[in-house]
DNA sequence: TAGATTGTTAATCGATTAACAATC
DNA sequence: TAGATTGTTAATCGATTAACAATC
């Protein structure tokens, strides 16, 4: 199979949600156009995208999108429930715990972990928030492959070490620090306030284009 | 003036970062190729990126870390404070209201609006959630030019137009939804569950290299 | 069969890297 | 002046778009 180009792969959740959409309105069949059309990017684009990893659609007739739908889910790996654990249980954290959209793509929230002792113990949308010290006792006995950083940066790699120690596979990371673990740790960062900066960037721009 | 790539730009908020960390740590003085080795990218890119925005270093001795970090704030415009407003005070909202990068990098919180009753009139971080109704009136009297939308998918593109019509410039949007506004106002996209599953493709073909 | 639309190859475009003359 | 390192041009690489033969 030829290597996938990560342009590729940051566009599939967005052609998942669009044919979900689709499936919501109850139509089951789209070509490439159309649905080019919907989404602002040229149909040719669409092909080579879905080609990278099979030929989903029929000549003539186009794309069933029950049946992309689910390849494309099954690409990203959101068909079936997939664990995750939440460091760090500040306000971010906490409003990641609560956040419909993750459970909504299969994503299931199984713990949380925190060192703070006002917030240890307690329950966050029935998730009991344990102390960090347990983080490799309850990896031993669950199955988690993926871990939510919204801790400090200073301790931010330390914990993520910690969690690829466990046996974490991939880490979505809040923390505006860059992570340096082994190359076999998927890494995805959320960096906000780099989101806040390069939309102050493009207003400037707009604002001297006019 | 030429055309700055949308690639350059992305990486701007990270060399503001990288500066920052190295005025903490007393450098004050910086090579391209010193850089690139900290920032893992080639010396290359980064003189290439630099130079799209004008000559700041100096042949024989590379660039002076202070005035590149003011040079870089300035276009991001981020040297000033820059107020901006909420809509939608839920658990992300708030979590964005305090969180404390957007303010280190001048961004400003001034004002948070809702439509639930439960939520309206308290107050969040200092901030006064006001009702949506509110919104038009509050745009008249008060400079904004940033709004965060982290709302309902439903009624999303509906209150970004009446922050466009009200003045607003640029969107950072936390809903799960393609904004279609006028031209002229910037979007920047924040999709979690985009995050969420690209990081669980990675994680798959991990598994699958293996 | 005729029409439609894919899968795929070729052409174009843009972004990254390499190389080196300019210059501090 | 000699050494270092930028700014910038040229070469390479990758991603997007166009075109069309294959085929449902």
């Amino acid at each position: 199979m030829k290597k996938v180009p990560a342009a590729v792969i940051r566009r599939l959740p967005r052609y998942h949600r669009y044919l979900e959409d689709l499936l919501k309105n109850e139509i089951f069949r789209i070509s490439s156009r159309e649905l080019s059309e919907r989404m602002g990017v040229t149909a040719s684009q669409i092909r080579q995208d879905l080609n990278c990893f099979g030929g989903f659609g029929q000549q003539g007739y186009g794309y069933h999108v029950e049946h992309l739908y689910q390849q494309i889910g099954s690409i990203l790996g959101v068909n079936n429930e997939n664990n995750l654990i939440i460091l760090g249980a500040g306000k971010l954290g906490q409003a990641l715990a609560k956040y419909p959209n993750f459970q909504k793509s299969g994503f299931h929230v199984c713990a949380m972990f925190d060192i703070d002792p006002s917030i240890v113990g307690h329950t966050i949308a029935g998730i009991r928030v344990r102390h960090s010290d347990e983080l490799e006792d309850f990896l031993k006995t669950h199955p988690v492959r993926i871990a939510v950083l919204t801790l400090p940066k200073h301790v931010t790699n330390e914990m993520a070490m910690r969690c690829a120690a466990g046996g974490i596979k991939g880490i979505l990371n809040f923390s505006y620090v860059d992570l340096d673990l082994p190359e076999d740790i998927a890494i995805e960062n959320v960096h906000l306030s780099d989101s806040l900066m390069t939309l102050s960037y493009k207003i400037t721009r707009q604002e001297q284009t006019d």
